[in-house]
DNA sequence: GTCTATATTTAGATAGAC
DNA sequence: GTCTATCTAAATATAGAC
């Protein structure tokens, strides 16, 4: 059954990059923890950047599940910090740290990667936008923020969760205090 | 004059691994841009990874005098800002987001890196934590915050900037915001 | 479709002359 | 201290049998 030979070959990989690293990752060790021969990897994918970009193929859907299911929130800032969470909580996996650090070294040599990842993020930063744009317009946004600009400095928010490998529950109430006090509106102040 | 040439190496290594990343930049590349061979590159170093740390080496010193300069100010809140923005700014060097990406990938396979970097980390954390517990006392900081997480925090927002390449004013502005509303002292609710 | 065996390439590191 | 030349190891990718 060649499609789920294909997806343990990509688990396998995720889950042995993310650990190691891109390089230090051999093929052969990829086949090992599949089950199979490192040529029998080399059926499925034409090289081993191909193996490393289908770990994150299935992120598309998921993240166009996440931002439905809070795209008609009541509060928009309530739908942001659902999104946010739920993406920052994802960092706390075992292994989620190592890959997302390949992943932001990788991308910038490897064109294909980006394009898979730019449409994810793409998803991700319409959502937001749009709720932020909601948000402004129910006064519970701050209406100097720019929705784009905005959308991509939460990303960078949960990035850097990523990246430090925080626990939970500190995790998700720093997350929650980040957001929710960038966005309130300033009756005092004009910050931008 | 062998304590420059080793600078020389160490800098132009810093500069192809930003761009090109640690394996893909071999120590010939680096050698020719050091106007060396790479038996001289051997010759002050012991190995490839050696040269990588050298990259960090003069981090310590300059954060020690990042910190001194902010440690008095008469605003907590201010020197926060000041440290914050002014490490921040760094990452709209050309090769910072490299250079970042690929500290933060080989810190988990290189223990003489990882304790180089958690010096200079330890020293960014602990005048951050001076600086919140006094904001605490002179009433411009969230009493309920915990002065060592929320440094940490405040060196992954940093980290978040490094990572997306977010170009200045914008930058600045972003994370200006982010920490001032995060720090402030919240009257109606209570999160932690 | 999957394997064993291997070709090819490349890069880190060293030997030894100057 | 610096070089040229080279050794050695390892990993990607392929050939070809089953």
């Amino acid at each position: 059954m060649s499609a789920r030979r294909r997806a343990d070959i990509a688990r396998a990989a995720g889950e042995l990059i993310g650990l190691r690293g891109y390089e230090a990752t051999t093929v052969a060790q990829i086949a090992a923890s599949a089950g199979v021969s490192s040529a029998t990897v080399f059926y499925y994918f034409p090289d081993k950047a191909s193996v490393f970009r289908a770990v994150f193929e299935t992120d598309l859907p998921a993240v166009e599940r996440l931002i439905a299911e809070h795209r008609g929130a009541t509060d928009p800032v309530d739908g942001i910090l659902g999104i946010i969470t739920s993406m920052a909580a994802e960092s706390t996996l075992p292994g989620a740290h190592g890959i997302m650090v390949e992943l932001l070294r990788r991308i910038d040599q490897d064109p294909a990667l980006a394009s898979t990842v730019a449409a994810t993020d793409a998803v991700v930063r319409e959502g937001l936008s749009d709720l932020i744009r909601r948000g402004i317009a129910h006064g519970t946004i701050e209406p100097d923020l720019d929705p784009a600009a905005t959308a991509g400095w939460m990303q960078a928010i949960v990035d850097a969760a990523f990246l430090h490998a925080i626990p939970e529950p500190l995790l998700s109430a720093q997350v929650r205090r980040t957001v929710s006090a960038y966005l309130r509106p300033s009756s005092t102040e004009q910050e931008r």
